[in-house]
RNA sequence: GGAGCUGUAGUUAAGUUGGUUAUAACGCCGGCCUGUCACGCCGGAGGCCGCCGGUUCGAGUCCGGUCAGCUCCGCCA
């Protein structure tokens, strides 16, 4: 028998054809003659045997090369190697007594091979095809073909397209037709940066990428299309995050003549449905709903974690006249009180000022409430008449601790809301198995741009404010509220909407509390205002962040790991070296000069 | 734009107060092995300690810078 080297043995799978998967190869298939495909994932050559783990897509099925049944097949298979790619035809035989594998689905058998052909070798991977194994980032993302053969990458891909399934066979079911927008589209002022593509017959002119189809989609109500819906890759050129990439995708959909109610309650339906299809848990409809805020005052952020307690109180009335001078001369105080979290140490309430810094806080006050007295920095400062009001509005009993924070009310929620959630994961205290969504409701419609003095959309220039609040457009656009509604699970934003203005008289308004000039309207959204005079019917939708609803369903804590090809932080993509520059032909095509350009 | 963490063999990590030849496990290569299943046993190879500079008799270790990955602030209608 000649010693051919691994590549020799390279065939074509030639009329082979696979016959079942890894994982449906069971005792059901006893007997049968099977032809199966896939990658080598662990050999174990004992010389006269050679047990090779098979894995395709679908799992793992033990094969054996034994020189019982194959003498030529089992010395070419010493030549086998993780992630070679193979084709076996065998039997299926039931394992001997003692010889099964409990861990494995198909640990029940085993195929005994009675031809076999390499279909290809492969490379020692530079990191192992495990998921047992923490990879780097880096190398994961630069090798993500490897990646994605591991286990936990596939289970979050099909997690990805049973979700997606799921909505559309929900939204076809309601009447929802799937339209295609444009991705080509153009620049607009307000919300975040925009992704640029140059027009080579138009040189100096840019198209933009959309940060989202909401203009479309409105038109699509303009066109008569009632409801509307799409699975849409959005781009927004901002930095990123865990939760955020520049090209994400949205479940986005708008229906005509409805209101708040319907759109929530289709939304919740849906939600409801995906997440029964995909991780098989029923939630309750109709979801709760809480104010924005309310959502402020007791969570601290507009994206409450109602899984777990640790509510904010405000106790700026019961300090207002303190002789502690930060808490009387403050604009908001508020506290925490963790129920028997006096075992916190010292050390770690360091850790947790240093923390709170991040978010502009000068430092954290606590008290640790003891039988009988308050151990604290600040306890010599309270008179009894404070501490009194205090253990009444907190709660407190001996073995609490208190945090407080007092400054600006932005400042305050901000900083208690994130402590909040460091607490809940320090101590443990989220149920990690539930899935709690909420609605915010009650927003405002403006929001005050400090750097651009002046007022802009709290949720986007469409917004229709609520019809008793239409006269404050003008008059005290800080008390408009706004027509729109988030949705919240597990202290993630994952979608929002709103019902839009229908008429042009409105649009307009709105854009003037803006402070858009009625020319820059004009240029910028002229289609729209004009579009509007053509009998717009009432109409409304919301979108859901495909990636972030996943990023939960999934129970990972990054983007990253439910997108297929996904960026770095710093927005490129270790896999295909994107972005590069391009041959200076390219750009003068484009009528682009690149400024200041350095050599390489 | 800013802050923090990380960077040592293919991988994951250890590396003491700055001190001789930089460790371990897994992987890889060679050999043995007919019931393993993350097989086992014997042997072997493998290092620009991210990069540049500085301090020092001497730097993986200290300092400055820089690059990359990650987390966060700003930003994200």
């Amino acid at each position: 028998m000649s010693e051919l080297t691994a590549e020799q043995l390279i065939q074509s799978p030639g009329d082979w054809q696979r016959s079942h998967h890894c994982a449906q190869t069971d005792l059901a298939l006893l007997g049968q003659d099977v032809c199966l495909m896939g990658w080598v994932q662990y050999r174990r050559d004992h010389g006269g045997l050679i047990f090779i783990d098979l894995r395709d897509r679908e799992g793992l099925t033990q094969v054996v090369f034994s020189p019982d049944h194959n003498l030529q097949a089992h010395q070419e298979a010493h030549v086998l190697r993780p992630e070679y790619v193979l084709a076996v035809k065998g039997t299926v035989r039931e394992r001997p007594e003692g010889m099964r594998n409990p861990n494995l689905k198909t640990g029940q058998i085993e195929v005994v091979v009675k031809d076999w052909k390499l279909l290809n070798t492969a490379k020692t991977p530079p990191f192992p095809i495990e998921d047992r194994i923490d990879v780097s980032d880096h190398l994961r993302l630069k090798y993500r073909y490897l990646d994605l053969r591991r286990k936990g990458m596939t289970r979050n891909l099909r997690l990805r397209h049973e979700a997606v399934q799921s909505v559309r066979n929900f939204l076809n079911a309601e009447g929802f037709l799937e339209v295609e927008t444009p991705v080509l589209t153009k620049s607009t002022p307000e919300g975040a940066r925009d992704f640029l593509v140059p027009s080579r017959q138009h040189p100096g002119h840019f198209f933009a990428l959309p940060q989202s189809p909401q203009l479309f989609k409105q038109l699509l109500m303009l066109g008569g299309q009632e409801k509307y819906y799409q699975i849409v890759r959005c781009f927004r050129d901002e930095d990123l995050r865990a939760d955020r990439q520049p090209e994400f995708t949205q479940i986005d959909l708008e229906m005509a003549f409805v209101q708040e109610e319907q759109v929530m309650r289709l939304a919740e339906d849906m939600i409801k449905n995906v997440i029964a299809d995909t991780v098989n848990q029923e939630l309750n409809t109709p979801f709760p709903r809480m104010s924005y805020s309310q959502a402020l005052d007791t969570y601290g952020l507009d994206r409450p974690d109602t899984r777990f307690g640790l509510l904010l109180h405000d106790v700026t009335d019961i300090v207002k006249d303190s002789a502690f001078k930060l808490f009387a001369s403050a604009e908001m105080v508020k506290a925490i009180r963790v129920a028997q979290g006096g075992h916190i140490s010292r050390r770690e309430i360091d850790d947790l000022t240093e923390y709170v810094k991040i978010f502009g806080a000068r430092g954290l006050a606590w008290i640790k409430i003891k039988e009988d007295q308050w151990h604290s920095p600040i306890a010599k400062f309270l008179g009894e008449e404070e501490k009194q009001q205090l253990v009444r509005e907190l709660g407190l009993e001996a073995g609490d601790i208190v945090f407080f924070q007092a400054g600006g009310a932005d400042m305050v929620r901000t900083t208690l809301g994130n402590l909040r959630l460091k607490l809940a994961e320090k101590l443990d205290l989220i149920p990690e198995d539930r899935l709690d969504p909420v609605w915010i409701t009650d927003f405002p419609l403006f929001e005050w741009d400090q750097e651009e003095k002046r007022w802009a959309a709290c949720h986007h220039p469409f917004t229709s404010p609520r019809d008793d609040d239409r006269d404050l457009l003008e008059s005290a656009p800080e008390r408009a509220r706004a027509r729109a509604y988030d949705l919240v699970l597990n202290g993630c934003e994952i979608g929002g909407g709103s019902i839009r203005i229908h008429t042009p008289e409105l649009q307009s308004r709105m854009f003037q509390a803006l402070g858009i000039s009625r020319e820059e309207a004009e240029s910028k959204f002229g289609f729209l205002i004009e579009a509007l005079k053509y009998g717009s019917p009432p109409h409304g939708g919301i979108a859901f962040g495909l990636d972030r609803l996943l990023m939960i369903l999934g129970r990972t804590d990054s983007i990253r790991e439910v997108i297929a090809f996904p960026k770095t932080q710093k927005g490129t993509c270790l896999l295909t070296d994107a972005p590069t520059p391009v041959p200076s032909k390219q750009l003068a095509e484009l009528g682009l000069r690149v400024r200041d350009e350095q050599p390489r």
